[in-house]
DNA sequence: ATGGTGGTTCTACCA
């Protein structure tokens, strides 16, 4: 079963370049965050009739999240427990050939002199006591998306950069650590421990053509998962299409 | 130090 995850700033707005990658790519299931629209207004007879089933979790503007199945998807969770004034749509969880699946859009965090990086943290704290609840499952858990977290030096360009953004401040990459330490594996360093591997290129300053990217999405395994896992790769071809999202798809494939 | 780009929405906010 290949999982895929991609953020693609804004599905409807992007939906010719996605139906293009997973016509090539086939993904047997594909996680989408920055939906930038409404539960209504996603594009689901269009995914249908490429084969994908659909589990959406809108909202108006901004966020928004998406798990898209060529396999039959069941027990829709749309609420990551701890917050209930929590109304930005970020996560939505699913079952689907007995793995359970989670697409994830964890909150950015800049600045960090405003309430945006606490907020971050305590999403953090919210998805790791979540994770540690879906191993005592002992089920095969992926949890895959827009972490907003750069794990280590090595996955940008340049540390120094970053070294006061939320995506790479201490706290930031302590919460990515206490995930690999409950048990989770990083799918994508199991297979690939290369210098600047990167998933997003900023529109801005020709971060693409200069390949100035970090690495800031996941697919985070559970150890059943982990043990399934045959290969994980980035395919950057998408980043260098028209009209480009500022990610590019994540993908993992697993015994089932 | 600033501005550089792109998305939604309606004028600012977000990344």
């Amino acid at each position: 079963m290949k999982i895929a995850t991609w953020n693609v700033n804004s599905v409807r707005l992007r939906l010719p370049n996605i139906l293009q990658w997973i016509t090539a790519q086939q993904p047997d299931v594909l996680l989408l965050q920055e939906l930038k629209c409404q539960t209504d207004q996603f594009p689901e007879m269009e995914f249908k009739s490429a084969g994908y089933e659909c589990a959406v979790f809108g909202q108006k503007a901004w966020n928004g999240v998406a798990i898209l199945s060529k396999f039959p998807i069941t027990d829709v969770m749309t609420t990551l427990p701890g917050d209930a004034a929590d109304e930005q749509s970020r996560y939505i969880e699913a079952t689907i050939n007995r793995f359970r699946i989670a697409s994830i859009y964890l909150p950015n965090g800049n600045p960090v002199d405003t309430e945006k990086y606490p907020y971050k943290l305590n999403w953090c704290d919210r998805l790791i006591a979540h994770a540690r609840a879906l191993l005592a499952t002992n089920q095969p858990v992926v949890l895959g998306g827009d972490y907003n977290i750069i794990p280590e030096a090595r996955d940008c360009f340049d540390p120094a950069v970053w070294k006061n953004d939320a995506l790479f401040m201490l706290q930031s990459r302590q919460k990515y650590r206490q995930l690999v330490n409950l048990g989770y594996t990083d799918a994508f360093r199991v297979f690939n421990q290369q210098d600047h591997q990167y998933s997003f290129w900023d529109y801005q300053g020709g971060s693409w053509p200069r390949n100035l990217g970090i690495r800031i999405d996941h697919l985070m395994c559970s150890p059943q998962a982990a043990d399934r896992l045959e290969s994980c790769i980035i395919d950057s071809a998408p980043r260098g299409e028209e009209k480009a999202s500022d990610h590019t798809p994540v993908m993992g494939s697993f015994r089932v």
